[in-house]
DNA sequence: GCCAACGTTGGC
DNA sequence: GCCAACGTTGGC
């Protein structure tokens, strides 16, 4: 099994909206790397963690589970839609997503400012400069490390 | 709102 | 294929 970490703005799409809807898609994904990872290694059963980007306090603030394949993110052949993209053809999808399960909140946040004091996470993409990938592998290790976070008072 | 970093586009 | 211009991301 796979650990993730996927990227939203919660002004666009928190975790209550997923939380409301329970089951969603995971769409709009219009970056290659992203792409990748999306088709090809998630897999049913990954788990990942939701992130709030472009906000206040930047954390991570709850758990999904991936419960689909990649396939055809179909948003990208809809005028109508703001990740319309008139390249991507429906013969040969340039774009895909996944569906994703709301698991639960995080008792409280990790926030991305306390995430930087913890050595052990220093690898992650997350926390190197001028990464800017919405979705990213997590290490069971990292992901571990994160969730003992979760159980202690913030460090900062 | 600013701006650094980085991806994409398009002229050549 | 190079690279300047432009657009986007996302922390601050």
């Amino acid at each position: 099994m796979n650990h993730w970490l996927m990227k939203s703005e919660p002004d666009v799409y928190g975790i209550d909206d997923l939380e409301k809807a329970s089951t969603d898609y995971w769409d709009g994904i219009r970056n290659y790397q992203a792409r990748n990872m999306i088709r090809d290694q998630m897999k049913p059963g990954d788990l990942a963690f939701f992130y709030h980007s472009n906000t206040k306090e930047p954390a991570i603030v709850g758990i999904m589970e991936i419960v689909s394949e990649g396939y055809p993110d179909d948003t990208a052949f809809d005028p109508n839609e703001k990740y319309y993209d008139p390249k991507s053809d429906p013969a040969n999808p340039r774009w895909y997503r996944v569906d994703v399960r709301f698991v639960r909140k995080l008792r409280r946040p990790i926030t991305l400012r306390e995430l930087k004091t913890i050595p052990e996470l220093a690898d992650m993409p997350l926390l190197r400069r001028g990464n800017r990938l919405s979705i990213m592998p997590v290490t069971p290790e990292q992901w571990h490390r994160i969730l003992q976070l979760e159980e202690q008072a913030p460090a900062a």
